[in-house]
DNA sequence: ATTCTCACA
DNA sequence: TGTGAGGA
């Protein structure tokens, strides 16, 4: 039969029968006389496989391919189906940033800006989690300048090594990310600078140390026997007490600042990526409830460190 | 009516 | 991975 018969009867239009003639998926016979193809049945139903196929998004190559060898049908379809999921996690990725960079986008309506925070964003989905951590301590550090940024980091580092492996998490990620790139530097109150004076870079070190094995005790489940009674809590409250007092009473002037520039939602963000700080966060909350501590104006150790 | 080639998205 | 134009 001829062309505009297998029109017909596989709905293809003239170019895609002659577009998979060319690229060899079928081969019908050709009229020397006047140069017209001449279908057979068998290529009918090849273009009616391929059709199907087709609208299936299965490339015509891979098709080529079935058609040749009807054994790698499962195999090609298996392989569709991987690039099938690939993009879609692919575009859920690109849907994620695009959300993202428009939450954050109230600031910024210079374009220029704007590619650059999605860029950002993406990259940032590429880390791995060394990197993302890496990423987030030195984001930590250039928002919180100097000696306090290291006390931040020691606070924080202890929840920085969660895998991205749910949408949930991804976006809670994005959020991160886009928050601390949002965040301009903090300036510190006066008082906190001279009070950061005192400090030789062994004490910080040592401040560090402290903050960070809390923070852990904090985590583990050992908390509840290490701390649960007010003599030993007292006690470890004496180490840094000295710190902690003045500490407190800039917090609120940060916090402030962060707030000035969008970026105080970081405790949300990490509380839904980080199983580890969300245990934190619990036990802090029992064990504040268990010895009567208060979480308002007079300030307390446990929330300090808590921006 | 069909094929071919080229430019185009 | 096709489509559309235009000539043969």
């Amino acid at each position: 039969m001829k062309i505009s018969e297998v029109m017909k009867i596989t709905k293809l239009t003239k170019k895609a029968i002659n577009y998979y003639e060319e690229e060899g998926l079928i081969k019908p016979d050709i009229n020397s006389n006047n140069n017209y193809r001449e279908y057979s049945q068998n290529d009918v139903d090849k273009l009616i496989q391929i059709s199907t196929l087709r609208q299936l998004d299965v490339p015509v190559v891979e098709i080529k391919h079935i058609i040749s060898h009807p054994d790698l049908i499962r195999d090609k379809l298996e392989q569709h189906l991987k690039r099938l999921n690939d993009e879609e996690k692919r575009i859920e990725m690109i849907r994620n940033v695009i959300k993202t960079c428009l939450d954050g986008l109230n600031r910024t309506s210079d374009i220029t800006e704007l590619t650059k925070n999605m860029m950002t964003l993406k990259e940032s989905l590429e880390m791995d989690d060394r990197a993302r951590e890496g990423f987030i301590k030195r984001q930590l550090l250039r928002v919180f300048p100097g000696d306090f940024g290291k006390l931040m980091v020691a606070a924080y580092g202890p929840f920085l090594n969660e895998v991205v492996d749910t949408p949930e998490k991804e976006k809670a990620w994005l959020n991160l990310v886009n928050c601390l790139d949002k965040a301009d530097s903090i300036n510190y109150p006066q008082e906190m600078g001279e009070m950061y004076e005192k400090y030789t870079n062994e004490d910080i070190e040592k401040m560090s140390m402290i903050i960070n094995k809390i923070v852990e005790e904090w985590i583990s489940d050992r908390v509840e026997k290490s701390y649960m009674d007010r003599e030993t809590f007292l006690k470890k409250l004496d180490v840094i007490e000295p710190l902690h007092k003045k500490v407190f009473n800039m917090v609120k002037n940060i916090k402030e600042q962060l707030k000035n520039s969008g970026s105080d939602k970081i405790n949300e963000y990490l509380s839904i990526l980080s199983s580890d700080y969300r245990k934190y966060k619990n036990n802090l909350e029992k064990f504040q409830k268990s010895l009567g501590i208060n979480l308002d104006e007079n300030g307390n150790i446990i929330t300090n460190l808590d921006i």
